[in-house]
DNA sequence: GCCTGTGAAGCTATTCACAGCT
DNA sequence: AGCTGTGAATAGCTTCACAGGC
């Protein structure tokens, strides 16, 4: 099901782009052109999440998004907060600020007393201290670190401790957590250590031993 | 293989501070315990690229790091480039030039006249149209995209039209390249999107309909 | 004819579990 | 006793391929 929540959100955002376009239907293999994916996933995941389409017009978009905003529970509202306003951080922070974005980054945190009350694109930092009263006045849910690796471990213990529920991680190591917290690793430079590789050495060549 | 790709260079990486730190072998629950992955596994991959350990003193480090060298191409260079130094870009630059990063970064490239000929962490930025002519004369081999995603598959094409094999590709959007070249997207809206959904919905709970 | 929904098949990745070594 | 290497089992994900509907 991992996956599939992941492909669901791309297709949401897609969804909404052929929306303002003037599209109002949309079939699988439409939805798998743009997405990048093939037609008989598209199919699969939107009968994961009990949605119907007709063979006549195939989906229709505005519907399928709203089951999509269900599905990723549209109604309520997650509050985000940031630790560390390094150069990663402040350009997260100005990515998930940016124009229309649905994405509620309520307050940011850094040890360095020099970023300490500055405002980010209207993004406010604190002092790490002052995380406690922040999360629990603000109800943030959702915690980015992008502190270096020696750090993450005890900013995700204060976290953890203030009831964030998930952790986007971008510090290079693998976080201690409860289980009952969700953390996703981005790894900027396994990733690019990933391209490097595969630059070279295509997916499957048929020679070689294996 | 692909994931083993990714944990392979994440081996790589944490044995080589152990290496640091003086440990001279490893036992595969020990890796596994700091990779955050299991033992079976890690003893899979390292299987897969035919290191062999001994019962006795588990996995030589220095031994395995040098067979995780060749396996990454070790000798050979690899030169990078990034196209698009907005806030994310020129964070990834310092993030890929910093200390002793063993990445290269040669060059950076934006259409703004204004970033044009400037330096960030020592990497010039060039206009777009020097593409051609820098690539070939650094032989770059990898490219960054860090531009708004309405730019990013004609930066995508002219990557491809210079010999880039390689695309770490930070537009949220899928790029129409040939099978020749290896794209991996970072999608970070879709990442955030991924652990807002986690971070209620537990993994695999076992209430629900399903 | 061209679409969807879906059982079944096919692949890939991971874990189990244990023989064999020291 | 405690480790590795690995066949076999399991789990998870994707594609195939086709029945059924308009």
């Amino acid at each position: 099901m991992e996956k599939t929540v992941e492909r669901l959100a791309l297709y949401r955002r897609l969804l909404k782009n052929q929306l303002r376009n003037g599209k109002t239907y949309i079939y699988s293999h439409q939805l798998a052109e743009i997405s990048g994916y093939s037609a008989a996933i598209v199919r699969r995941d939107l009968m994961n999440i009990g949605y119907y389409g007709t063979p006549r017009h195939g989906y229709e978009i505005k519907a399928l998004i709203e089951c999509l905003d269900v599905f990723f529970d549209k109604p309520d509202v997650k509050n985000l907060i940031l630790v560390g306003a390094g150069n990663l951080g402040r350009a997260l922070i100005a990515y998930f600020t940016k124009d229309k974005s649905e994405y509620n980054l309520v307050a940011a945190f850094d040890s360095d007393p020099l970023k300490v009350n500055l405002k980010y694109n209207g993004c406010p930092c604190h002092s790490l201290e002052k995380i406690a009263d922040v999360v629990a006045d603000l109800k943030a849910s959702v915690g980015i670190i992008t502190v270096p690796a020696e750090n993450a471990q005890s900013v995700a213990d204060l976290m953890v401790k203030n009831r964030i529920k998930g952790i986007l991680n971008f510090a290079p190591l693998s976080l201690n957590v409860p289980d009952s917290v969700y953390v996703e690793n981005v790894d900027l430079a396994l990733m690019l250590e990933k391209v490097l590789y595969f630059s070279v050495h295509r997916r499957q060549e048929e020679t070689g031993k294996k």
